[in-house]
DNA sequence: GTGAAAGCGCTAACAT
DNA sequence: ATGTTAGCGCTTTCAC
């Protein structure tokens, strides 16, 4: 028989069983908790597996049961507030069940995506969390993993005419909010600097806040809405457009803390006072958004328990694939603080 | 034979040599490049594997090679930008190399660690790498490893005494050179905000700053030092206690960035102006603190190189294990913007 | 309640 | 160059 190549061996069942007097069967049934076996041979067991300092090989337990505990977590960007948060959430709850989390970070390259699934999938995770943006491009790949009933879940990953197991925040409701408080506060020229339109969030935020417009009896202004990709740069380049345009306006509703950051800048230059001269609420509630003067008022989401429900969900999925195919819409909660002047 | 269990039967290497008329591990010869191939059979069973849409069993593989290509990637905090974007720049490197991540996030509850360890390990991940700081409390479970002689590199996470693989930032020449910059532009008063004292980078920071003074001949003055925890509240707080102090100061270094614009909230209630009154310099180099007002100096620190290195070194590791033990330093670059004045 | 036998899908040593 | 044999460490029937 051959040795053990370069590793010094391990401790496996084997040994555990000849120290106990019992067959390896047997230890495998006592770790895994089966009820049929009597209390004195468990207890043997037991502590010939203290003594041996034995710890079971998951990959072999992998290889002979097809199940690995372990998720396929995939997400587009890790420098996103948003995603961190949600990949914190889903990781502390996944652990607590008992799964790990193989991680697939596309790092906004979107096209790479396939080729993780696909490595994933030779890992044999025993399902997907992607933690992505949608894409008008090449859906080919999740569409198949949806055809074939591997379970996945999504956060702000749509698919049109597709049902998925998806967590998010209602983002209608959110910008709803949002201009409808600015509204409120006597505003009726409202902005919006809105964020890469493929996004789903970013559409349904623009149509929360054309919803808001709408209620009030406002009329929506094309030419009050300017597009950034959610970097403060692109906030600051956005607000001078607006200002530019020579479109008077009063408040701002950015649809991240970050853009309204770079606007809160290009305002200053622009010898505009917030909020005086200017309300602006932002979105996220990043921890900055605290911190910056005055204070920014902002939406807050529950990016945490998104992530904790999405493993739920995940994994509930695993263990009774029969569960239907259903979407949660958590809140989010608009906290006012100094830059909408209430 | 026992038939499958709930899932279809995947293809398997078998059945790739029966089209391709050869034995299955010819077929296994051919996945792995072995040399000793003809190549009229390795183009057949080439064909027969993309007929069949063949994808090898990473777990069957691995039980069989003892090897996993997998790595156990430990962080304390997701949130911390630091750790995150080493950790970007970690997975990066890895998955060009061929290997996966699982991931294991305490969020700062240290006292998890050994259970991940533990767990990872029944998973034969081929190393592991951790993203966190060093700790004064239990560090045995490292201390066992290391012993063990699993592959394992750090970043920020030392242990006095024991030769380690670290990949880090020259924290001491980073504070050094941000602190000498603030003398050579006249200061004579200037204080520090420290992050938590148990982390080394802190005390390096800390060790950077006073050796600047005292290469300047400018005395240590304990009472112009102020603790935080990396927070911009903490960094709000240790301003005001500077201030109340009634020791007079007229620059401000920073051990992080949000400190710094937590300060620089506490400066502005307390009507001092950045940088007329008082000049500040951070470190990081965050996204945000291009934009605070006036945008933030800072000392930047190439956080994804720290991740791409470290994870060149553990592989390195794995495939040579007698590659000895060794620290690599990167430099951090200070980058002078509005708040210290030049 | 427990042991024996079979098999998960693959790699690697040994023949030929 | 290719096939044969023997595992890797575990779970899961199936007997008894």
């Amino acid at each position: 028989m051959t040795q053990r190549k370069n590793q010094r061996r391990r401790v496996t069942q084997r040994d555990v069983a000849r120290l106990a007097g019992v067959s390896y069967q047997t230890v495998s049934r006592v770790i895994n908790d089966h009820p049929d076996v009597a209390p004195e041979t468990r207890r043997r067991v037991w502590e010939a597996i203290k003594q041996l300092g034995y710890q079971p090989n998951a990959i072999a337990r992998s290889l002979a049961s097809d199940r690995t505990y372990t998720l396929g977590l995939i997400t587009s960007d890790f420098s996103d507030y948003f995603f961190t948060q949600v990949i914190i959430g889903f990781e502390k709850e996944a652990r607590k069940a008992g799964y790990f989390c193989m991680l697939g970070s596309t790092e906004r390259n979107l096209a790479d995506e396939p080729e993780y699934i696909r490595l994933l999938s030779q890992y044999h995770v025993d399902g997907f969390f992607f933690a992505r943006p949608s894409a008008e491009e090449d859906n080919r790949h999740l569409i198949a993993l949806l055809r074939e009933g591997i379970p996945l879940v999504t956060t702000a990953y749509y698919l049109p005419g597709e049902p998925m197991r998806v967590v998010d925040i209602d983002n209608l409701d959110g910008a709803y909010q949002a201009t409808a408080h600015l509204i409120e506060l006597g505003h009726n020229r409202i902005a919006t600097i809105t964020g890469p339109p493929t996004w789903k969030s970013v559409q349904d935020r623009l149509v929360g806040y054309q919803r808001a417009l709408q209620m009030a009896g406002l009329s929506f202004e094309p030419r009050l809405v300017a597009e950034g990709d959610w970097s403060p740069q692109s906030g600051y380049w956005a607000m001078r457009e607006l200002l530019e345009r020579g479109v008077a306006f009063t408040a701002l509703f950015a649809q991240n803390d970050r853009m309204a950051i770079g606007a809160m800048r290009a305002l200053r230059e622009a010898g505009r006072r917030v909020p005086d001269d200017m309300a602006i609420i932002g979105y996220d509630g990043i921890p900055m958004s605290e911190f910056t003067s005055p204070p920014l008022s902002t939406v807050v989401q529950p990016m945490q328990e998104v992530g904790r429900l999405a493993a739920r969900m995940l994994i509930e999925t695993i263990e009774e694939p029969s569960t239907p195919p259903r979407e949660i819409l958590l809140r989010a909660r608009l906290v006012c603080r100094g830059t909408c002047g209430h």
